[in-house]
DNA sequence: ATTATCTATAGATCTATAGATAATGC
DNA sequence: ATTATCTATAGATCTATAGATAATGC
């Protein structure tokens, strides 16, 4: 019940991380409407006005959290790793996992700004996708791997069900690596297009090297 | 604003039923935080405390709209057809589509009994679809599978994106059917096991023909 | 003096219950 | 007389704001 921790001196900006840090955790742990902005200020242990003061509304820092970890991803891993790297991140123990997705997943009751948030993070990795594949229906094919994506994560963290919530990532990547480099490379249907396409690069089947998106940054 | 349809002269079961169909209607559009039990009352046009009288609880009221259709069709739809006949539904215009589903994909923030009834639905899928598929991951290939359909709904319903939202219905089953049939057919890595589990019943890769599940019944 | 933080509270919900009312069946 | 329905409200939230307090930098 004591506070815990190096006592924050007064640091507008220390707060500020403070308080998105913990409301990313519990957005991610309970989704948007079962979060309390006073549930957040007592994680983060500041007082529960500066929410509003820092943030505005409940909703615009829940706008922030989302626009945080995965769109750094988004920007830093190449396409064609993107698939195995949220396929790893999504496998990973909970304290080294994007919380936003969770955040995302469990989300899905909200309305309003909420689900306006949601819905333009879906066309970010959408439009990455896409690019791992070509022909006519590229795209409908690029919505149904992340589809799959965000089934798993539903499976795994959300309805956590046996045996895939606690499968080996590896096993698990294998699987699905290997459905969708079937589904990516049927382009077969248009042969028409075969020379205005140009052939979708390789998928790799294989989990990819762990990512550079955690490594500190040196100059 | 006036109301509509027949009166419904005092009648307990009906009164029941409609509420419980408003019930249905509600979670699945808005999820089970952002739907209020005076909600639920206005849209069956009946009093608010009939739903404590009649169901106990909010969340008594949950539980048993979850045990509703999906689990009808559970019952009366043969393993090698329900994944097509998942993926049917999930592609139908809502008014025909079974809302249960939708309700479980909004309401992943919601906890306690709301949280276990979501978790208890989804072990009931995956028994029927593990019997698909053979050999010693079987259990994990099906949770795959039903992970996809999952997504599939989150994208189409919960948080549409283009152009899955809106593509055809037959197109995207023949794309998910051929991509899940070599996932579960693929079972080529532990030969040891083949004589002791059966194979597996092929998977039709064509939508199957309209379940039975909504014939009126006959004598 | 500035500004980060805290107190107190308005105002709007929401679930659930107790008890009153009124329509039905005998 | 029975019981389906309604009224009124308790009690517990929750977001958001206005204004007070107190720690910092000059």
């Amino acid at each position: 019940m004591a506070h815990q921790g190096p006592e924050r001196r007064r640091n507008a900006a220390e707060t500020r991380q403070a308080l998105l840090d913990a409301a990313t955790t519990l957005f991610a742990e309970r989704g948007f409407d079962s979060t309390t902005v006073r549930d957040i200020a007592d994680l983060a242990e500041a007082n529960q006005a500066l929410v509003f003061r820092y943030f505005g509304s409940k909703e615009a820092l829940f706008e922030e959290v989302m626009a945080g970890v995965g769109r750094e991803r988004l920007a830093t891993t190449p396409a064609e790793h993107l698939l195995s790297a949220v396929l790893r991140d999504l496998l990973a123990p909970a304290a080294d996992r994007d919380r936003s997705l969770e955040a995302f997943l469990r989300s899905g009751g909200s309305g309003g700004a909420v689900s306006a948030v949601r819905e333009q993070l879906g066309e970010e990795y959408a439009r990455v996708l896409r690019t791992l594949t070509s022909g006519p229906d590229a795209a409908l094919r690029a919505d149904l791997v992340l589809a799959w994506l965000l089934g798993i994560g539903l499976m795994r963290v959300v309805a956590p069900k046996e045996p895939l919530s606690t499968a080996d990532a590896t096993e698990v990547s294998t699987l699905v690596l290997g459905a969708v480099s079937t589904l990516l490379e049927r382009v077969d249907r248009a042969p028409a297009s075969s020379r205005t396409a140009p052939a979708a690069p390789p998928i790799p089947t294989q989990v990819a090297a762990p990512a550079s998106g955690r490594l500190p940054q040196e100059t």
